[in-house]
DNA sequence: GATGAATGAGACTTCATTCAT
DNA sequence: TATGAATGAAGTCTCATTCAT
């Protein structure tokens, strides 16, 4: 009646992960088109009828990989808060470096952007799911920053609602030059972060007499 | 010997012009892999044969567009400079008005920066031409007006080499904004731009006395 | 972890044979060209993607069968020595007779010659493989004979090296004739046969006195 | 009212003529099936549509080609004979000869024979006219040489009705040979003429005695 | 007569999906 | 549960043929 031991049982309740993670990887490499589910089960190193077992279709495991992969992208996000005490200003970069080793750094995150850009079109539920799980949040995160800062009096109280995408905005610029160019991405990404905090918080005008202020920040 | 004339010759000089247009519309809409030539040539109002008689295959017909819809996206940039004649912050806001009626106001520019993000990694001579043809010569625009702007003390003198990056991120943002969430974009685009060029110059900071000279430009 | 069995291993270890075998058939019907995947895949019972299970291309179907179809075709030759303990001219005629119910008569060595003829330019390890699998162990035994029937004594002494190709020649010959003209080939085979042995060993010159020695093997 | 010059006019006249010395190249080279009509049109120096102009069709032009290049193969055999005032023995070998030359050494002769084999089943008539054209009047003359032989008791008087293809037959063998072999046939035709002339006239068998006669034709 | 753009049927091949084992 | 042989719809690409010029 038992037909699984402990090993053969483990192995079962990790199948369905194990195949997620090679649908990334598959999905992540040529893209959902062109990606063959023999290519998943390759990588998950079982056959393609197995993947049948545990996903109705195509569409239905790219569903699952990009839900399976974006949760938990943002899970430790409050402690960051937590952790910085500091003014407002130290805790924007506190935030800001978050979002880099979360969205830049972290592959997961890059490549979940580039399937809202390449396949986002075709899966209107996912992209939806997306803003409201990932992009929401981090908005929220940014905006509370904001707006205690300019309670604080640390920050200019006459900010547009949408300067705060403004603010997020090169990170995601970042990631997506790391999605278009690879390892062979241009850019000086710890220069490109200090630029960005520094133009944050301080922008390009020269205003003699605040300079240190900025100095302090860079 | 003759070659063909009038009517014969006009269409089969804009036949090409008439696929790779269709071509435009099919893959940015399904992405290379799913389109299916016969998308593009019903597009275009040919048969499935016909685009072979001016494209080898469907990886040469979506170079071959991309290359035709990249070509003048940035033809008349040179005219934003000729035509401010203000201070470099003025100069500044008007390349960055370009750039968002040319990367994310015009669908071509948007759909560019898609292509590069999803089928990039498989057509590598397209992403570098792309650098080499688009985002080289914008990056350059801003240097230059950067450092304009620092040599007229309009402009902070520690701005690191990266700050040009930074400055044009949110612009790329917006655009990656439209193509993920199409029409239903969430972004209210005009005040973006404000916060875009306000953050820009100015960044978050509070700096008291200097409020005047940013409302100036808002 | 268990492979399939009974009724369905014994289906896929048969199917390669089967689509072998219908390949044949149609490819010796058609030609190379002309035939369709699907012409084979029909005469098989199968559908056009079973054959790529196990064949990838219609080039490595179509050697693949040459190959299946030629080996054994000179399987039982040594026999044919071991049968015929009489004189050089028996076992001469003897294994000529074995030639023509191999090349001649069975319609596998007959086509498979219409394989090198018609395909051959394209399939050149095809028919390097032929030469050496076939072609090179019979004129060896045909060699083997005449220099056995020299050291006897019953065969001329100054045959030269090619006179192996022309005792063979006829064989082709006819196998060819009916290539060409299949069931209405105007060949009395019979005769053919006979004249065959006939010239071989006495030639056509008239040689007074040894008439009945070329009789007595007519 | 006039169009065509003397060169016109002679273009004109030569372009069928160009055009099937181009099929037979282009069929010669890849077979009926896999030859494009572009190929040939390339090689005739014209364009697709001007082959339409001179053949209905594909086949047709085949067909039309395969009648040109076997035209004239046997025009000069007759003189064979009148060049020939020897013996029977020294009429054959000359006639061989002439096989050789037309059949083996004539790339025509040898690629209308790999049109029988290849492309037989499909073009009937053409077997038909090639037998009747071709086959027939080369076994009529060794027919009519074997008949003047033993007419005049040089040759033997048994020879079986199918004695004149057996004697023909090592001339299409060689063709053969060649066709499946090209540049690479690993036989030396000098000597293969030789020992097809010697064992049609001798025979395999040692007579004693006989040996002069026999030498004197090597 | 000559051209070559255009056609469209049809070829080879791929691959998501099914299902007997 | 897991397999993988089998399917067949659909894709890319070819090419004989047509026809306006």
């Amino acid at each position: 009646m038992f037909k699984c031991d402990g090993f053969r049982r483990r192995r079962k309740a990790e199948r369905p992960g194990e195949i997620l993670d090679a649908a990334f990887e598959a999905f992540a490499d040529r893209g959902f088109a062109a990606t063959r589910l023999e290519d998943v089960a390759a990588r998950a190193g079982v056959t393609k009828g197995t993947i049948y077992v545990y996903f109705a279709t195509k569409e239905k495991l790219f569903e699952e990989m990009v839900r399976s992969h974006s949760a938990g992208l943002l899970a430790d996000a409050d402690a960051v808060f937590a952790g910085s005490e500091g003014a407002s200003e130290d805790k924007l970069r506190a935030l800001l470096q978050f979002f880099y080793s979360h969205i830049v750094a972290d592959r997961r995150g890059r490549e979940i952007l580039r399937f809202m850009v390449a396949e986002g079109k075709h899966f209107p539920q996912l992209v939806a799911e997306h803003y409201r799980d990932f992009v929401t949040p981090m908005l929220g995160m940014v905006q509370a920053l904001l707006e205690e800062g300019v309670k604080a009096g640390r920050f200019r109280a006459d900010l547009n609602p949408e300067t705060v995408r403004v603010v997020i905005a090169p990170t995601v610029f970042l990631a997506m030059n790391r999605l278009i160019h690879g390892d062979a991405s241009p850019v000086d990404e710890q220069a490109y972060f200090a630029a960005h905090v520094e133009l944050a918080l301080n922008g390009l005008l020269a205003k003699p007499g605040l300079e240190a202020a900025a100095q302090s920040h860079g």
